[in-house]
DNA sequence: TTCATATGAATGAATG
DNA sequence: CATTCATTCATATGAA
């Protein structure tokens, strides 16, 4: 059941207390905001769905595509998907970038984890960062340098006059439509959910009604 | 968008604690255990209608992606011919990830090989995968998990950073693991939904791109 | 707006 | 287990 209110919860992880204050769940930023996206993400993902079979049975007719009519103006998805994106890509300052550049061709290859922490102290002076941006940002920079070798000369430094024909896709391995956006997530602050998720609680219902007038079971893909 | 009732969050049922307090992110067994139904309450709703969507496509299109259910599992592709793009990557539907998740958090680190064996047999119920998926995993959920760690902070919930958080112009921080000292309340194994999150949003991207499925490969070609 | 690309981040798999 | 690699996802930015 969703939202039953209360029924005492506390199962969590077992610290099993009762509502004494003293023994409060503190979270941090970092975690509240991991909750955030969490429910945001989600929200947004309902909110695609829906409108994704709405378009899907309302284009077939057929269905009394139309028996979701409160869902169309529903409250939840009333407004469309936004971006409210909150700060989440780290973005290295210039001198952060001559710095890590520098490192990265001083050939010292494998930055290890000591490296990282020192590393980080050191650029942390020309601009917020942390330990994984510099450890995400060597990865990237060595997989994408060697990358792009790859690309340039399929063998080594021998011959780089080659004519694989079947390499060249490495560059541009962009499928059709593979792209997609829409992710958004990112919320200010924690919201009432209940009555959103009763909602689609209640369409939800409605709709599989709907679905399973014509289909009958999920034999998904037959390939 | 989400939750557009911007006004005051946290609301949620309001009791104990009270939201007066909130200058700290205090959150008691009850408000966590709702966040958790909540976000568990999407999460189903999310797959039924993933699954939804995917029989409704089924007849009435087919295009190449079929992989929707998070599992393209189709070994075999060898008959067709052609590369299919063949994807060698597993990746855990969100049932499996559940599964996975509620095992990892039971504690029983590293479960043997026999444990691999059943977990693999369990999780095969959900969807294509084998028993180095499963051990891979565990090893990685591990290994990143303690990873994490070494980056968690609060300390300092006392008075201090806790502004900036419009500042993201230019170098924005980065909502990682910044500080590091000692959790005091000790909520280290909060969320766990992460992963989940990220399935479904490519299960989404996908199911976006097959209904929306018209035209062929524009690929930039060019080069 | 839409598309394309650069790049930070996530994560399955491989190696020691 | 600990690290590292490879591939992919997501987002920010700039061009068309």
């Amino acid at each position: 059941e969703v939202g039953e209110g209360r029924g005492r919860g506390a199962g969590v992880e077992g610290e099993g207390v009762g509502e004494g204050l003293l023994y409060v769940k503190v979270m941090t930023d970092e975690q509240l905001e991991v909750l955030r996206r969490q429910i945001a993400v989600y929200a947004t993902i309902c909110e695609q769905l829906v409108e994704m079979h709405k378009a899907i049975t309302a284009h077939h007719d057929s269905l009394a595509g139309m028996r979701l009519g409160g869902l169309y103006g529903d409250p939840l998805m009333a407004s469309g998907g936004h971006k409210i994106t909150a700060r989440q890509r780290w973005t290295p300052t210039t001198m952060q970038l001559q710095i890590l550049e520098s490192m990265f061709n001083q050939g010292n290859g494998t930055p290890s984890k000591q490296k990282i922490k020192e590393i980080t102290i050191e650029l942390s002076q020309h601009g917020q960062i942390s330990e994984s941006n510099v450890y995400n940002w060597f990865q990237n920079r060595r997989a994408r340098s060697k990358r792009k070798q790859m690309a340039s000369f399929p063998s080594n430094t021998e011959s780089e006059v080659e004519a694989d024909e079947e390499c060249m896709n490495e560059k541009k391995p962009k499928p059709d439509g593979s792209h997609h956006e829409g992710m958004p997530a990112g919320v200010n602050n924690l919201p009432m959910y209940d009555a959103q998720l009763h909602s689609f609680e209640r369409e939800l219902s409605q709709a599989q009604g709907i679905h399973r007038s014509s289909e009958s079971s999920k034999s998904s893909s037959g390939s």
